[in-house]
DNA sequence: TTGTAAGCGTTATCAA
DNA sequence: TTGATAACGCTTACAA
């Protein structure tokens, strides 16, 4: 059944005339305010659905002060994975709610006014409310602006001031701890680890998942078995080769992401070693990569996009509501272990 | 030299005020019209930034019609790099001019209200011009959707109907040439090609380059030499096994995207050779895929992002000028090649 | 339960 | 070159 072609010109206005009633009625039904009569409501509704009405935006923020809109903010929106996988999760929030996500991006702080930039954006752009994304959720800078322009914010996986504002996070330490006890119940003795960028929380506290593993099970972590990386596969290539060089050669590395654990393959394949076979290796994260990668990495997911959900849910939630605002609000989400064909128990 | 913290709160009227002038001449200096004396418009500049006014984009929007707010039309957020890299240019072209980007998602036809939900989204959000990514930018409901809205579009590497709107290009075809020939003048003559989807316009493209470069070189390309790819990295996986299971073995392999490149490069480790010395493995996109695999890739540069920025471009370009949105207007962008570790002259 | 009137902060119209 | 004043389409007091 199709509806008559919008004109796109009707206003309240029409409908109110049309239904008999006043243009604050009229609102009131849209709005799904209290104090309308069942029966007014139905027909105003009836009209709204003929006439194909839908409420000009502009002039509802105007007199409202709401735009309906809802930034995610971002340092660099072309390098990760992650970035598609909370716009997923924050447009369906989003959807659901009537509003629209619009991307702004910090620029790094190499890149001219990049944060001052990004300070005026914020002013014309009228937003209810930002989501911040990691590194941009940390950034004095950025945090300052945000608070300064008086919006609402919500932030994913933040590393420091919890007591800030409210944000939604897993827990990535104790993921990385079941991480490497699942290598050590297939048998794995000798578990080397690579590191994330010092900088990084998430990479510090898998880092700190591991070890609390591996002493779970009485055995100290060798310095020599922690390498150091970047998160980039080059470098999960190069600290696998040192690793694969130590005398008493690793029999499984647990990479702190999915990008470092291909390095890793790459250099598995360059000595000779068939992956799970000779060597195990697992990820962190469940990205495309992962999957993509041969073998594919058994790895753990990380729910990014569910994460961003999350957070544009409880900024929604919180509009209506001052005394939310205030309070701190945390959501914890679950990570979930990814088996695929990267790990096995060693040969010997 | 710090200015004064903006209340947030100035309005025309505290310009005009202050300025000893009227809302209108301050509108006009704000929107850069003709007719302002030129002291006035220096005063009235002036005071701006002192006070730190910036027009309110709602009331603007009421009154103007416009909304500021440019969408660009994914269908899986999620899945693609080239979605970072679309918005990363798309961003760059709104920030120059004043605009903000929006993301909006056609859930895909086997999800529940895909277009339709889409369409209403549309509606609403008062988009002055929107981007169509493919494959949205070829659907016909889409299509219609953006046009019954009204809204003036611009497509990025559309497949058909190339006279319906204004879009943006690469020559996919000719790079493919290209990208074939560099491994003819490496000495290669056994050339594979591992095809994309049938139902994606760049892959037959690059097919059609691939075969025509063969052809240029007095080569007839045996079609066992063309596997069928999914643009996946397991659909290159298997694609090379069965490449390299062919009685006259290919020296070299050319996959229609990066991902089933690095596919190709599993095979080839699975094999027991060695890329580039056994087999020459090459890409196309120069995803970040193609940096991060092992060895890097050599593929074709795929000007995402300057795409993206040309189509906001062209859309902001068109508002104001009514000619300009009747007139089809195309703007192609150039590729390069990419020269990377995982092509080199035969062996024998 | 419903309605009237006054904004919201711009741009557009038309006159000076 | 400038300025009153009326839209723009809605929400929010405040009444009834």
């Amino acid at each position: 059944m199709q509806r008559d072609p919008p004109t796109g010109k009707i206003t309240i206005v029409d409908i109110a005339r049309a239904a008999g009633v006043s243009i604050k009625t009229v609102s009131r039904v849209i709005n799904q305010e209290e104090g309308v009569g069942d029966e007014t409501r139905a027909r105003v509704l009836e009209i709204v659905t003929t006439m194909g009405y839908r409420p000009n935006v502009s002039a509802r923020s105007l007199s409202s002060r709401r735009s309906y809109l809802i930034g995610v903010i971002f340092m660099r929106v072309g390098a990760y994975h992650y970035v598609g996988e909370v716009q997923v999760g924050a447009m369906r929030a989003c959807r659901r709610a009537g509003y629209h996500l619009v991307v702004e991006q910090v620029l790094p702080p190499e890149a001219v006014g990049g944060v001052q930039g990004f300070a005026e954006g914020l002013r014309d752009a009228r937003f209810d409310g930002v989501v911040l994304t990691p590194p941009t959720c940390d950034d004095p800078e950025v945090l300052a602006a945000v608070e300064t322009a008086g919006l609402p914010y919500v932030r994913i996986a933040p590393h420091r001031e919890f007591e800030r504002s409210p944000y939604v996070f897993m827990d990535d330490r104790k993921a990385a701890r079941e991480q490497t006890l699942r290598l050590w119940n297939m048998g794995h003795r000798r578990i080397a680890f690579i590191d994330g960028p010092a900088d990084h929380g998430s990479a510090t506290r898998r880092r700190q998942g591991y070890i609390e593993a591996l002493r779970d099970r009485g055995v100290e972590p060798r310095p020599e078995w922690i390498a150091k990386g970047e998160f980039l596969s080059l470098s999960g290539f190069d600290a696998t080769e040192r690793l694969l060089a130590l005398p008493e050669r690793p029999t499984a590395i647990f990479a702190a992401n999915d990008e470092m654990a291909v390095g890793a393959l790459a250099a598995a394949a360059k000595h000779g070693l068939s992956v799970p076979r000779d060597l195990s290796v697992v990820g962190f994260d469940d990205t495309p990569t992962a999957e993509a990668a041969w073998p594919r990495l058994t790895t753990v997911h990380q729910p990014t996009a569910e994460m961003a959900e999350a957070a544009v849910e409880m900024l929604i939630d919180g509009f209506g509501d001052e005394r939310l605002r205030a309070r701190v609000a945390a959501r914890q989400l679950d990570y979930s272990l990814v088996q695929r064909d990267s790990a096995a128990p060693p040969l010997a």
